[in-house]
DNA sequence: TCAAACTCATGCGTATTATGCATGAATGGA
DNA sequence: TCCATTCATGCATAATACGCATGAGTTTGA
């Protein structure tokens, strides 16, 4: 059964004659002639009487049709519908980002976001585990680390550097570090994720050969914001991006350790990186979330 | 936008995959895979987010398969109901016969009928006149006469005679006519149709050759039981039905006058017809009501 | 009353679409 | 790490849709 099969049977029974749909739908009269045939073959029952020259539709044709009708014109609508709802910035916009960057740089800007698309509303999950993004049913992702590997589409949104931080008070109590190799003999809170616990990565200078230092420690947090709460309270050194750690380097509650050398902690080419399901298809609300993400990044010039 | 590929989306997002979707409808994956890709690209939006080997709904597919499903659900219940009712006898069943057919013959039966299928509804067009079948929709026509031409299906429900008959008062006052012949110079009541009017047929014995013999009078009424009243009434002469006479004729209300000759209005090869649109998907109302008379007629052995 | 115009049905040939097979890329589970 | 499975896609073939041509029948206008 056809959809546009039933569209042409309630035209038929509109305009009263299978020339006249014809013409109507640009097509030749055999052709409604048979989709009309078709169709009743299908329903197993007359739904018009013809002759030669008229045609009227059966008692059961009509009822059929009359009942049709209403549904026809409704999966019309809910095609309609659901495509200006795909288009337009509406609905619920689940995405992900780890819990420090949700916190961080999420936060502060949602109210301009919603202010600026009231209709959206906003599904954060905070998470710092490698979440399933199908299976969680997620629109967008913002990720940290390494190019994502997988099938969804991945676009940079903002280059990222890591630090490594420690309180005033702890330098004055364990005595300074004067280079990345001291850190194997000292208390580092690590972070819980594969590769941040064992080495850090280092380099001095663009062209430099970067180099590896083995460390440890007592404490393994796996939350960032925590790390930086740790480390504040001179439990030790961390190693943290960039946009956790600004305001205390500016405010001095913990000092940059190694400004001279650029730091890592699996590779130097991170990035905060925006994680979407495809090109095709893509729902204006994970659109305009994108466009507002980069907006934001290039307005604050990190 | 295809029906059967609603339903196939709905069932991909009931079980969940386009290869489990593929067994239960013994289609290759490639199919489904294709259908689904098609019925996206037609009402602009994605469905199903898929990885290679997975996929769920995205948020608008949700809504929109949620949305449909009751839709498609009661296009399919439609087609049943109205194929249903196609086939098992009930609803109005709209016929037409002529007035004194149906006074006589169908009024008296039309009980019984109404007592074995109570839920079939009768429409009876009593008419005269020579209606246009598939503009009044009729479902079933009575018609007396030759066989009918036109594209409807007709069948002989029984042949039928005329009788020239007139009333004894008639025959008291005005003399008794001998021949045929006579006619032209007597008063008939005539009917108020083509061939009716002007000429009765006559012939005397199966092979015998057969006569016309012009007719006229003061009265042409429309109505053959009007006549037949008429003709009760001593008002002249008439030709008549053997079924709305044959009553009159016992009970000697009326007379035969030429018992030894055929008679007819405009040829011995009449009967009374039954007409009906098509053999194909007729309708069960139809169907009962048609082997309802026919049973009728061998029941009366008229 | 007759001829022309029109409608619907259908045969036929061609264009278009649907389908399965084969294959590749990627993922998940053992 | 490897194998089984899923989804996408190229390709060839089968199936279907379509227009053209034609016929039968009806309706309308001259």
């Amino acid at each position: 059964m056809d959809l546009s099969a039933l569209k042409t049977a309630l035209l038929v029974r509109d305009v009263g004659s299978f020339a006249a749909v014809a013409r109507l739908l640009d097509l030749d009269a055999s052709s409604v002639s048979r989709v009309i045939a078709q169709l009743e073959q299908d329903i197993g029952f007359r739904l018009f009487q013809r002759s030669t020259r008229s045609l009227a539709p059966t008692s059961e044709g009509e009822l059929y049709l009359n009942r049709i009708a209403p549904l026809v014109e409704e999966l019309e609508a809910a095609g309609d519908e659901a495509r200006t709802t795909a288009i337009s910035p509406r609905g619920i916009l689940r995405m992900t980002a780890s819990i420090s960057f949700v916190q961080e740089c999420l936060i502060p800007i949602l109210p301009e976001f919603r202010k600026r698309y009231p209709e959206i509303d906003i599904e954060l999950l905070a998470s710092d585990a490698n979440l399933d993004l199908r299976a969680e049913g997620v629109d967008l992702a913002v990720r940290f680390g390494s190019l994502p590997k997988g099938d969804w589409i991945v676009a940079k949104l903002m280059t990222t550097s890591y630090r490594v931080v420690a309180s005033p008070e702890y330098i004055e109590e364990k005595g300074p570090l004067s280079h990345p190799d001291d850190l194997s003999e000292r208390d580092c809170i690590c972070f819980a994720i594969p590769g941040f616990r064992t080495y850090w990565q280092f380099r001095k200078g663009g062209d430099a050969e970067s180099f590896s230092v083995p460390v440890g420690g007592a404490t393994v947090i796996s939350n960032a914001l925590s790390i930086r709460s740790a480390a504040r309270l001179g439990m030790g050194v961390a190693l943290l991006p960039i946009m956790l750690v600004q305001r205390d380097l500016a405010k001095g509650t913990l000092l940059d350790l190694f400004p001279d050398h650029a730091c890592a902690a699996t590779s130097f080419e991170t990035a905060a990186w925006l994680i979407y399901p495809s090109r095709s298809y893509l729902p204006q609300k994970v659109r305009v979330m994108i466009d507002f993400l980069k907006a934001e990044v290039r307005r604050s010039g990190s």
